[in-house]
DNA sequence: GCTTCGAACTTTAGCTTTGAAGTCTTCAGA
DNA sequence: TCTGAAGACTTCAAAGCTAAAGTTCGAAGC
């Protein structure tokens, strides 16, 4: 439904334009930039919502999968750590991985050493739905990129990850102006 | 919550350092666009919610008076097309309404030369906190790229356009790979 | 004119998440 | 040892969403 064919989504050109004529003040370089950035994440996260509903698991699952495995061996994390991890709730963590153990995906056992933790960890069969997961998710991401030469994809990337900088070590104003933290 | 200081987000680089280890077939280039893509992206919309949220909306209310600014003046649209526009079913966007009549920011009222559309219309104080969360919103995305020149921006721009074209104007396939259409 | 179909919206039931309250365990101090 | 406080997780109630069933109105066919 969300990406029923007949929906009327307006081109990003008719959008900037709609946002101008409504809105003087505007840049529209800057809005073409935003704007782009929002849609292709969305439609990006489409896509890896329909990739892992193919494997049988949901995207809320993939997350969780993502961290243990990147937690490294042996795919140990506590709840509170995961949902810190996952900007989540505990509380919504602790139905999450409710799920997760009748899907089998994770197992949940106390740790003996101090009984007030608990030990989510991932399965066997948790690491090679995550596997699978990958295997699809990159090939879509190089479908994604195969327009862009290798110089296109380094500038890309940099200047994203200056962009995330300037986001990360800064923290918006009463205003909402970013303002540097050091 | 989702912001708390004390969170532990591993930086870039050491996520695309464990996305190595863990799964060797992995362009290390792609995942850095991707990764930082999805951050950024994650990191706006706590800043845009931050603003609006001063504005005692909420992130939902700010979309629909998007939806209903940007489809020009009366700022009248039916419940159902609100719906296709926002990827909502119509069921949340009958709540959705229901909640925005009661804050004031738009009227619900039946269609009376056909009595089973229904109309929802801006009212002037919804327009009002719309222009306003537009003004918070252009100037943090100003200072989101202040470090970029002009030429950057350009670039990034048309880098970012011709990716969004990609993903709009293709289909995954079954096994994920995007086919173009025409 | 009556009936049936379809469109547009609302209602209902169930799921996921949040915020707040509750439970259990550990640890420090009396 | 006992008590109080703090930490880690779970439980509970309420909000928001989806899918599916229900309602109302309009239009086409008999």
């Amino acid at each position: 439904m969300a990406d029923t064919p007949g929906v009327t989504e307006p081109t990003l050109e008719e959008q900037i334009a709609a946002y101008q004529r409504e809105f003087q003040d505007l840049d529209p370089q800057v809005e073409k930039i935003v704007s782009a950035l929002s849609r292709l994440n969305r439609r990006m996260n489409v896509a890896y919502g329909r990739q892992t509903a193919a494997l049988g698991i949901s995207n809320a699952d993939w997350e969780v999968l993502k961290a243990l495995v990147l937690s490294g061996a042996p795919y140990r994390m506590g709840p509170s750590d995961l949902a810190k991890r996952l900007g989540l709730t505990p509380a919504a963590m602790t139905h999450r991985i409710d799920r997760m153990v009748t899907e089998g995906l994770v197992t949940r056992e106390r740790d003996e050493a101090n009984r007030v933790r608990v030990i989510v960890e991932l399965t066997t069969d948790g690491r090679e739905k995550w596997l699978e997961a990958m295997r699809l998710a990159t090939v879509f991401e190089e479908d994604l990129l195969q327009d862009l030469s290798a110089d296109e994809r380094t500038a890309l990337g940099e200047v994203l990850t200056r962009l995330l900088r300037r986001v990360e070590h800064a923290q918006p104003d009463a205003g909402g102006r970013l303002t540097d933290l050091e």
